[in-house]
RNA sequence: GGGGUCUUAGCUCAGCUGGGAGAGCAUCUGCCUUACAAGCAGAGGGUCAUAGGUUCGAGCCCUAUAGGCCCCACCA
């Protein structure tokens, strides 16, 4: 490879190159080492019909950057990918799609069906992960897994058949929230509960017997009024005692309803009286149970009124009510109509509004397992990042309801349940029965219904390492470590993961879940097909690069809030690359044709190499302390303040004197050319996670002989590094540097005029840490002479002066100097040294803050207080001097 | 109704266990200084929502209030 770099950074290219080596080598692929600690992340499996969005983009990102970490510090990191089935996702589409060939689902047939939805796995399926990798996902793709594959179907039917067996899933009537658009009953997870304005319907039911006496109830939805079996009011409310046990007539039908007494109905609430309609109300349902009332259902799957509504049957729900209010009407049976604003119940997938009907389905117990999920989480065998999360995930738990597991779809795993064509026998097994084992029938058949979707993906952790099957890899790699997901998933899949593992295999499915928000558009609106404020992932690294996409959605946010998407931060992402590619291309320029061997003693280097390998030093402690607390946006931050701060703004423009007088002082060269490539070498390991593809780029051009920088082993502290003296003098040398550059601006020095200076220090050693670095000044403070000096002599009265902790600079700018303004700058000075030194003294004079603040503190601010106090001194001089 | 979360510079957001307010973008002033104008140097800009409290010391901890957002919930 050659060492020529381009001026600029330009990923196009590039990064397919670098991905395509990376996947011919293997790196990404772990397999079971007894010699190495595992590191283990499952990948939440896309939809297999899905497109890539921010979201993944985000959520990838984050676990690729986990992994590659771990891997570097020698762990051997699975990061195991896969895709969801996603049932009624993918059956909607299949249908759409089925319908535009002319062909009907029904038609067809289930086995014609499943030919076409598997078709369409085949030729989708791929798509999105080969977007992932387009991201730079270092996931085992060789171990890729998919929900409805052999073996995932295997622990599917083993789970669902041990909890039959458990008593933990059960077949049972009751009322569901069922979709009359999709035709399927779905979770109550799968409900979204949204505000709509509507009408209460105020209707008087007569009472039989007593003409002219009525009862008025009201209700959200009148067109239930065919099914209600009574009306309800409450025990205690006075007005209405005389009615219980009387019959009602039941308008627009010929049938007649008791009026019950029921603790559920609200006194204050509409009139105190409650239309009950068991088969189409959850609430009613359970009065109706506790009246004896009868379930009468009114509508046909896809919510029509079905033969039992007489004249109504076949109208659609909302036909339904417009008809039965226009009859109530005429019949003067509607006392009024009050605008009202409910909650309402719609699909998450559709948004039809969601018709609760009682159907047979299976359910899954939750109540037992439940429990354990809320122990794991106080037990601490499972954590979340950011904790706050762990109460969402309690509270839903302790109030957790059975779940219901049936759906009435064909794409998915079918529910392993036989049953006897003749006694009607119930049989769960892993194969249909030859015969029924109650009456010997040998007719039997297998039930019609799919599991939900997220039955399979609750046991994704553990089935895609092979249970129920006793692996090596489940041995290995399970548990595994964490997992990162939206927040908005964390009712669907994370509770059901956790509760699916502890059952099933003992153990929390992993210790860590780490939480993360949307992203949003610029305006902080969520990102949606529909108002088609969208960003596509794949634009943005076309334009910018994999890198400059990752870094934008790592930085700048906490974890588990939500961020918005600005094209100016991935703009300022790519110039960062850009920035690293240029400092790059310097250092390997100036290695060209010289010897940058190791020193043989580290304490021999010059002050500023030593200072640029203790910060490296440092960074690289903090840095892997915020990764292993997964603060990636504080780790990234570090890294690339060091980078573009401290190597590039200030270590390079300190050793480019030493480059530039290379012929002169080849050791000295040396020296800085060692350090410039030491520092980038393990800065760029510290990017990598972040930045996969140009770091490699750099790393493998700058040392031929490695073969990538995602093998190599990530930097550890170590103490023989850290000079604090060369730091404490850096510092120093950077404020000088600060104050003579302020000051020229001040004073309109113009870059191309350099100026003499004089650093008088404080002592000898101070002048001696000048002396040391005095050439720096060259560079970085447009300087020439610079004289090092114990006293003034020597120096213009009119010299316009810097005081710093520990010296006075002198510019002489005679000619340019204005004595006014001179004056001012120094007035100035002398009044943010009063604030400092009043400061420093409100403190110590506080006899509580030096009583009981640490000693530590309290030294500290002794320390700058004198500090202040000589350099206020300096200052006073140097004003009379030119006030004279 | 319950729970969570947020309120910090013009904008978007960081700020880890309490110890002198930060970044990016935007604005203003100089610079094409032999890696980089996708750059360099400098500047302006904040009562850290409000009111109390704990503390020697609060952006950070506690309480209340206001406003924003999110989730859950069976008031017909």
């Amino acid at each position: 490879m050659s060492k020529e770099l381009a001026k600029t950074y330009d990923p196009k290219g590039l990064e397919e190159r670098l991905y395509k080596k990376w996947m011919d080598n293997g790196y990404f692929h772990a397999k079971v080492n007894p010699d190495k600690k595992p590191f283990t992340i499952v990948m939440p499996p896309p939809n297999v019909t899905g497109q890539l969005h921010m979201g993944h983009a985000l959520d990838e990102t984050m676990q690729d950057i986990l992994i590659r970490f771990k891997r570097m510090q020698g762990y051997e990191a699975l990061w195991q990918p896969g895709t969801d089935h996603a049932a009624i996702a993918t059956e909607v589409k299949v249908i759409d799609k089925l319908k535009q060939e002319g062909i009907d689902k029904h038609e067809i047939g289930r086995e014609e069906f499943l030919k076409h939805a598997w078709a369409w796995k085949e030729e989708y399926g791929g798509k999105i992960i080969n977007q992932l990798k387009k991201l730079g996902a270092s996931a085992d793709w060789e171990r890729e897994r998919f929900t409805m594959d052999e073996g995932c179907s295997k622990a599917v039917q083993e789970v669902f058949i041990k909890l039959y067996e458990k008593g933990y899933i059960y077949k049972g009537s009751r009322i569901i929230n069922w979709c009359p658009v999709c035709q399927t009953s779905i979770s109550d997870a799968e409900v979204e509960h949204e505000d709509q304005d509507g009408f209460f319907w105020h209707i008087n039911y007569p009472i039989v017997g007593e003409e002219g006496r009525f009862v008025e109830i009201a209700t959200t939805r009148p067109e239930t009024l065919l099914g209600d079996t009574a009306v309800a009011v409450n025990p205690e409310d006075e007005r209405y005692k005389d009615l219980v046990g009387k019959m009602l007539k039941l308008p627009l039908t010929d049938r007649e309803i008791p009026v019950v007494a029921d603790e559920y109905v609200d006194k204050e609430f509409g009139t105190g009286c409650v239309k009950i309609t068991p088969a189409h109300d959850p609430n009613d349902f359970e009065v109706g149970k506790r009246h004896n009332l009868p379930e009468i259902n009114i509508m046909n799957d896809d919510a029509t009124i079905n033969s039992l509504g007489g004249k109504y049957a076949g109208m659609d729900r909302y036909e339904a009510r417009k008809a039965m209010v226009a009859d109530l009407e005429e019949q003067g049976l509607l006392v009024k109509v009050v605008p009202h604003s409910h909650s309402v119940g719609t699909h998450d997938r559709c948004g039809t509004t969601v018709e609760p009907m009682i159907k047979p389905q299976w359910f899954v117990r939750m109540d037992e397992m439940a429990k354990a999920a809320i122990d794991a989480l106080n037990d601490g065998d499972l954590e979340f990042v950011p904790a706050s999360f762990g109460k969402t995930y309690l509270h839903w738990l302790e109030n957790i309801r059975d779940w219901c597991i049936s759906r009435q779809l064909w794409w998915g795993h079918r529910i392993p349940a036989y049953y006897c064509d003749e006694c009607g026998e119930v049989v769960v097994a892993r194969e249909m029965p030859e015969k029924c084992p109650k009456c010997g029938c040998t007719h039997l058949h297998q039930d019609e219904d799919t599991l939900d979707t997220w039955f399979s993906s609750a046991l994704w952790p553990f089935s895609t390492l092979g249970w129920p099957d006793k692996t090596e890899e489940m041995e290995y790699f399970y548990p595994t470590d964490v997992l990162v997901t939206g927040y908005d998933i964390i009712f669907f899949w994370v509770i059901r993961m956790v509760f699916s593992a502890l059952e099933q295999t003992g153990k929390a499915p992993f210790h860590h879940v780490l939480i993360h928000g949307l992203v949003r558009d610029s305006q902080g609106r969520k990102m949606s097909k529909s108002l088609g404020n969208g960003i596509d992932p794949l634009e943005v690294i076309d334009k910018y690069g994999a890198d400059a996409l990752r870094l934008t959605l790592i930085t700048g946010n906490a974890p588990g809030n939500d961020m918005r998407f600005y094209w100016e931060r991935v703009e300022s992402s790519r110039n960062f690359a850009n920035k690293i590619w240029n400092a790059s291309r310097f250092i390997m320029m100036n290695l060209e044709g010289h010897n940058a061997e190791a020193p043989e003693d580290l304490k021999a280097l010059c002050m500023e190499d030593q200072w640029i390998l203790s910060r490296l030093n440092t960074v690289v402690r903090e840095v892997t302390e915020n990764m292993e607390k997964y603060e990636l946006g504080i780790a990234v931050q570090k890294v690339y303040d060091f980078l573009w701060d401290e190597l590039c703004d200030w270590y390079i423009e300190m050793a480019k004197v030493r480059l530039w007088k290379a012929e002169e002082n080849p050791k000295a060269a040396g020296e800085a050319l060692w350090t410039l490539r030491t520092v980038l070498t393990e800065g760029l390991k510290l990017l990598h996670p972040f930045m996969p593809f140009i770091t490699e780029e750099i790393y493998c051009t700058l040392l031929p002989e490695e073969d990538s920088i995602m093998i190599s082993e990530w930097p550890v502290y170590e103490s023989e590094r850290n000079f604090p003296e060369a730091e404490k003098a850096v510092e120093g040398f950077k404020e000088v540097v600060r104050g003579i550059r302020n000051t020229r601006t001040e004073m309109n020095v113009p870059v191309n005029r350099k100026t003499s200076l004089y650093i008088v220090g404080r002592d000898a050693d101070t002048c001696a840490r000048y002396e040391a670095c005095k050439k720096s000044f060259v560079n970085l403070a447009f300087s020439k002479e610079i004289h090092v000096q114990e006293n003034k002599d020597g120096i213009g009265e009119d010299a316009v002066s810097v005081v710093v902790s520990d010296a006075v600079v002198y510019l002489p700018l005679e000619d340019l100097v204005d004595r006014e303004k001179e004056i001012e700058r120094l007035k100035k000075e002398q009044e943010r040294l009063t604030k400092e030194i009043a400061r420093c003294q409100g403190m110590l004079n506080n006899p509580n803050f030096v009583n009981k603040a640490p000693a530590a503190k309290v030294d500290a601010e002794k320390e700058k207080l004198q500090k202040y106090e000589e350099m206020m001194e300096k200052v006073n001089v140097q004003l009379s001097q030119m006030q004279k």
